[in-house]
Parts: structure tokens; C-alpha cells; sequence
DNA sequence: CTTTGATCTTTTGTCGGACAATATCGGGGA
DNA sequence: TCCCCGATATTGTCCGACAAAAGATCAAAG
């Protein structure tokens, strides 16, 4: 007895099926009913209990699971409800980002807004482990002037420290896809430029106001460093309206 | 012939080739290799190109769509690749917020980053056509103290029309689902303590501040606007760390 | 010749069932 | 008690089917 049910009515606009369950599940965990971590009944379960075939609930669950509402833990296969990371929104971005073809400039200047805010935030809530990583970070940038490649990811690394440190999570997720994209950018300029001296320099009067808890200090020379950013770039002859390309890696 | 391959070797470690395919398919959009607005193949062609079975290609496609990278033309079956929307990747960011449960100050502080910026940017960018909507705007805002819903609505769109007019794209889908998920707060706030007076003359303050292209005074008046937005909060006696809820609404 | 309308074809959404591999669970042995 | 092992449940993938709607085709009317 196949029950081909008569759901199809859709005038154009009616939502498919499996969108539905993907709402209807979605909100309710918005709204705290499907408290985060609790564990979800199996594929079969779910889809007798909304009346929907098994393969139109996967497709619900690829959904909830793309958003990150639903994932499973490491190796294994039932759902938990959970909170979507921080880095899963941020690639998110990141594509976004890259399909609207968004220019270096304007990355830059969200940056220009939001680093100094981080870092001023960071100079009031830093801890003292973070300080070891970040004086441990600039040691190491000081020797890798020879290899642009360690240069780089050093740079990201700092300023991400920084902006676990500031304690701001919001404006860290900003950030987080903002500096990924950085990454070519910056290494292109690295390439052309020697801009070592400058970087560390900047780094270690950003790392001293950290140190000290001197907000004004830290802000003050993070925005120097945002700002020598631009600079370098135009010295470098790199187009700051030129849209960022996709960095393969995560 | 079932062919039933063993593409399970999944050591615990390996990803669902639904996955698979919906990254493949994903990174050469990222790439630009199928450029935006081009229409896809039909699903059962898809999984044949990509030796997959139709079910197994329809979930990948249903994490492409979720994504933002591919979406059907209003009242149309067919796929096409299009960029993520911001409207959609605000409401990703606003559901990890929520799950996240982050509080009221941390929403206030990424707005007392973001908001003046904007601002700034909007001085210099603001066209004739927006600042009339402004003007509008604030007129409408005067005579609706009466209504606290409308009064909330109207400062939403303020702050939104702003953001157009600030040219800068990336702040823009940054701030949008902070405003989003303040409406409720404001609400509640507005509910308590009238606020009319003193959220009109800094709507005033910043709106002659756009006016005359006055960076400074522009970006003055939204600080200022933003801090008393916070203390408004504290008088009103509600909790600044409490978490933000979900609005049932897009 | 273009437009309109009716048919035919394709495609999507949903359903049902199948099976291999693996995670999960419960029980027996050290 | 704790660990290993076998039974069971669950997921990932495949296959095939069909109704409804969109897209394409083609003939008749203006």
C-alpha cells in the first residue's frame, strides 16, 4: 500500500517537505526546547514520528547539519543537538565574502575598525599564559625573516592570540574570516616587501601595551599596524580593489 | 547489477561522500570554475557524471543550497550557482549567537565597535536620496512615542539605512544580526523607560552630522547614541549579561 | 509571422525497500 | 569489577517507482 500522499499542492511557493522538518527542528532548538547536547532518536524514529519518509529526513538533517545545529561526535553516528562553531560561521563568511567578490579594501577596512577594538579589549583581559604565547610568537617572527611563508602564518597567529585574549567572542568571529582572507593578500606583499623590521616593531609596542595593561598604548599601535598594512600594500603595487580569492586550506 | 562499491573504508576518520561531492562541487564555485549564475545539470545527470546514485547527490545538494552557493529561481525547479546572501549568512551568525548564548554585552560591545565606524564611512558616501529617507525617518520617529513596537522598528531601520549608506559591505553583514537580535532588548528597554527624547536628538545629532558630511560630529553622536543605549539598559534594570534570545521573525 | 494553447517530456519531491559496514549495547569470561 | 565478543541498531549508499509541476514542442488561430 504505498501512500503517496497528496502533499504536493505547492502553488509555486509552498516550502518542500523536507525544508519544513528542517524548520520545524531548527526553531525548536532556537527556542531551548532540544537543549544542546541531548541526543536525537535515530533517522528511522524521526522520520515515523514526522510522518516523512527516511530519505526526506536525511535530507533535513543535511540541512540542520550544514547549519550546524546537528552534528555528530568524532567517529561516531548518532545527532547531538549543537551550538554552530565559530569556525564553521566563519567559513560561511569567508564564502560568502569571496562569491561577492568583496575587495581588499573593504576587508581592510572592517579590519581597520575591528582590530583596534579587539586589541584594546585584550589589553584588560589578557591573561599571563597568552602574554608567554604572544612573546613566544614575536621571538619566533624575528627569525623567520626569511621565510615569507612562516612569516605569515606567524602574523595570523598573533592576532589570533589576541583576539582569543580580548575576550570578546562576537567581534573575534568577525575577525576570524576577515584575517583568514588576509592570509594571500598579505603573503603576496611579503613577497614584495620587506617588511619584517616594521611588523615586529609594531608587535612588540602592541605586545608591550598588552603587557602592561595599557589600553591606550595597545589600541594606538595596533591601528599604526592596520594602517602600515594599506601602506605596504600600495607601495607593493598590489590593487586594493581586487577582490580576495579563495585560500584553499581551512 | 547492484554495484554497491565498497566506498566504505570509513576508518572512523573518512567523510560520507555526500560530503565528498558537496565539497568538490562547492570548491570550483569557490574557484570561480562555474561561474555564478550559471544553471546546473539535472540531479539524475549530476550523480551520473559523479558516479553517485540520485539520493546520495540530492543530500550534497541540499548542503550546496543550505550554503547560500547554489539556489532555484523563485517558482522554478532548476539549480543555478549563485554567491551567498547576506540576509542569509546574518541569520547563520544570529542562530550561532543564540546557541552560543551570548549576552546582551557582548552584542553591545561588537555595536560600540562597529556602529561609529559606519557611521564615519556613511559621512562620506551618504546619498541625497538616503539622507531624505533618514529625514523621514527621524520625523516618523518623533510622532511615534506612543507606540513602543513602532519606536523600536523605526531605530531598526535608521541603523539600517545607515549601514547602506556606509558603502561598506563586509561591516554591514557584521552589524546586521547584532541589530537584529538587539530588537527584543530595545523592546524591553523601551517598555520601561522612555527614551523618546533623547534617542531623537541623537538621531538628529547624527543625522546633521551626515548631512553636512561631518565625519567627526557623525561619529560623535553614534558613540554617544550607542553608550546611552547601554546605560538606558542598566537603568531599566534589566541584566547586561543575561543571554540573548531568538526572534521568531526573518 | 507571432501569439496562444494544448500536449508531451523532463525534472523534482517523495516514497518504499535493500544491503554492507560500523557503532552501540548487553552478556559472559578473566 | 573490567574487558572482550557477539547480537542488534543505525547509518551510508544504492535501486526503483510515481505524482505533480516545470519546461519544451508543436499546431492552430489571430
Amino acid at each position: 500500500m504505498t501512500q503517496q500522499v497528496q502533499r504536493d499542492f505547492q502553488g509555486s511557493d509552498a516550502v518542500p517537505v523536507y525544508r519544513g522538518v528542517a524548520n520545524t527542528i531548527g526553531e525548536r532548538i532556537l527556542r531551548g526546547e532540544w537543549p544542546i547536547g541531548s541526543g536525537l532518536p535515530s533517522e528511522t524514529a524521526l522520520a515515523q514520528t514526522l510522518g516523512v519518509n527516511r530519505s526526506t529526513m536525511r535530507e533535513a538533517i543535511r540541512v540542520l547539519e550544514e547549519n550546524g545545529m546537528l552534528r555528530r561526535r568524532p567517529g561516531g553516528k548518532r545527532l547531538f543537538v549543537s551550538a554552530p562553531r565559530d569556525a564553521e560561521v566563519a567559513t560561511r563568511m569567508k564564502a560568502a565574502m569571496v562569491l561577492q567578490e568583496m575587495s581588499f579594501l573593504e576587508l581592510w577596512e572592517a579590519m581597520h575598525c575591528i582590530e583596534p577594538a579587539i586589541t584594546a579589549a585584550a589589553a584588560l583581559h589578557i591573561s599571563d599564559a597568552e602574554l608567554d604565547l604572544l612573546g613566544e610568537n614575536v621571538d619566533r617572527t624575528r627569525h623567520a625573516a626569511a621565510h615569507s611563508q612562516n612569516l605569515v602564518a606567524l602574523d595570523l597567529e598573533f592576532h589570533v592570540i589576541i583576539a582569543g585574549a580580548s575576550r570578546t567572542r562576537l567581534l573575534q568571529l568577525c575577525r576570524e574570516p576577515i584575517g583568514q582572507l588576509f592570509y594571500p593578500s598579505f603573503l603576496r606583499l611579503v613577497l614584495r616587501l620587506n617588511v619584517v623590521e616594521r611588523l615586529v616593531f609594531a608587535h612588540e609596542q602592541i605586545l608591550d601595551g598588552l603587557r602592561t595593561h595599557d589600553v591606550a598604548k595597545a589600541r594606538l599601535w595596533m591601528t599604526k599596524h592596520v594602517v602600515d598594512f594599506r601602506r605596504g600594500y600600495e607601495l607593493a603595487n598590489l590593487d586594493i580593489a581586487q577582490p580576495v580569492t579563495w585560500a584553499a586550506d581551512g
